[in-house]
DNA sequence: TTGCTCCTCACGTCACGTGAGGTGGC
DNA sequence: TTGCTCCTCACGTCACGTGAGGTGGC
């Protein structure tokens, strides 16, 4: 029998609380089943519980209440399922990415960083097929991983040779405000197209100190922290959009604890010579 | 070399945006070395870098800003060590709610409930032993836990022989307001003494509409919900506290998968017969 | 000098929670 | 009728992000 009972009621039978109730209403989340038009009283059908419980679930594993409308307005349950498996993916990376914070914290407070070796470059301006965008820091990880992709498949489709590892130039702005241009490229010889958002271009010289970081790149603030106090140290910094190579990464293995990523940090050299140097923490 | 640089160096270095490291000093969690008194300019140290990597996981990992601070300010490293160990237990417990929460999702979408056995039972007015309090909704959990274990040691200590299950009796509020009186209790026969918390008392005699629970109480809500669409339809729903008792729980086994508990949802009843009933809830 | 970097308000975001002040239903 | 339940604002919370409007440093 279809009953309808206040929300009072209601919030007892699926433990949210009277607040919540109002505003999944206010947010057009779970609408009641009558409204009072002069008291304005939410009537709740007992038919509505399970639709309840579905949504606690779904907040309870922190999906946004727009996706949680879009899975409970979901009328094909094929699409209802993409979206919850979306989200799983999601809390799966998260709680890779926690477990690597955890192992990062415990290095980070068990004494001083080990020594850290730092090399000058001078690296030439060097064609490249790459991928260009203004990216925000939350969606990064993805575009980075999806242009490096496109990169790599242009190039096999071409039949191209790289004359080098693939790399990456951050502009400052993506660290300091959130947002900046980030550019993803191979260095390629001759005669290239473009694909996609794939297009030729030639990546700029430029002088560096150069650290490499191993493993995944959630720990890589900690090796951009000992170049940044090597560069600070020295008073050598100078402007520049960051640079990174990829000797060894995601288009060798997605087993990201074996990646090797150089860190490129823009620096002045006053003269010619070698300048080769070691940074440790402490 | 002890070096101080800008705000956007820093932020380069440690790759917290510009934006963060203002409010990090607006909050006092992390402060520049220095600050020009002129133009306001806040100017860091390459010593500070650590320091900001450590907040940086530490917020990585949803540590509250007031928790961080007092990591980093903590001057003995068992303190420290303490504060940490806290909090990643809480996102341990954290996990394991989300793995129960997917496992219920997905049977609340796999199909119709199973059917639910409910019977009715008159409850009789039981002297007990008793831990009340006012708690809210996110701290109910710990706070069951802490005084379902006062109530069994003083049970021990006390040598008593328990008449039956351990209970408890929860107030509306607590699940309409996110706060509201709780009670746990063991009911007892004879002379007992007040021990810390736990104290005598007389649960009061009730009507209820009975069903059980198996396994851990994240998913309790489920057969709470159907408990009350059965009390809903039959329109038998009287006010007063719902009803717990435990069988097989906390004090028997920490397996949370093993628990079985009673739900009782107080009803109406017009007649001295007995009326069994179940309810499926499509 | 230009343009970039830094500054300080003030307000926005997200998903509710808190409280004030008032009305409706049994 | 009383007291409890419901209602609607309006504002608070948390950890920043967004912009406006303005100044400082190389």
């Amino acid at each position: 029998m279809r009953t309808h009972v206040t929300i009072g009621d209601f919030s007892r039978a699926t433990h949210l609380t009277v607040k919540t109730l109002r505003h999944y209403h206010e947010v057009g989340l779970l609408e009641p089943a009558e409204i009072d038009p002069d008291s304005g009283y939410r009537y709740y059908s007992n038919e509505q519980i399970p639709m309840a419980q579905v949504i606690k679930r779904l907040r309870g594993l922190d999906m946004p209440v727009p996706d949680v409308k879009a899975v409970v307005s979901a009328t094909e349950p094929e699409a209802r399922n993409r979206l919850i498996v979306a989200h799983l993916n999601r809390l799966e990376d998260e709680l890779t990415r926690t477990r690597a914070a955890v192992g990062e914290l415990r290095s980070l407070l068990d004494g001083p960083a080990a020594e850290r070796a730092i090399e000058h470059r001078t690296e030439r301006a060097t064609p490249a097929l790459a991928v260009s965008a203004l990216v925000a820091r939350e969606e990064a990880l993805t575009w980075w991983q999806g242009a490096l992709g496109e990169l790599g498949a242009a190039v096999r489709a071409q039949g191209l040779e790289p004359s080098g590892p693939p790399g990456g130039m951050f502009a400052s702005e993506l660290f300091q405000d959130g947002r900046g241009e980030a550019t993803v490229f191979i260095p390629v010889a001759g005669e290239v197209r473009s694909i996609g958002r794939v297009a030729p271009l030639t990546m700029p010289g430029a002088e560096l100190a150069v650290t490499v970081h191993r493993g995944g790149l959630s720990g890589i603030d900690i090796a951009y922290g000992q170049l940044a106090a090597y560069v600070m140290s020295h008073e050598i910094a100078v402007d520049g959009p960051l640079r990174e190579r990829y000797p060894l990464g995601l288009l060798d293995t997605p087993d990201s604890e074996c990646w090797e990523t150089e860190i490129g940090w823009p620096v002045f050299r006053a003269d010619g010579r070698p300048c080769p140097g070691s940074y440790s923490s402490r």
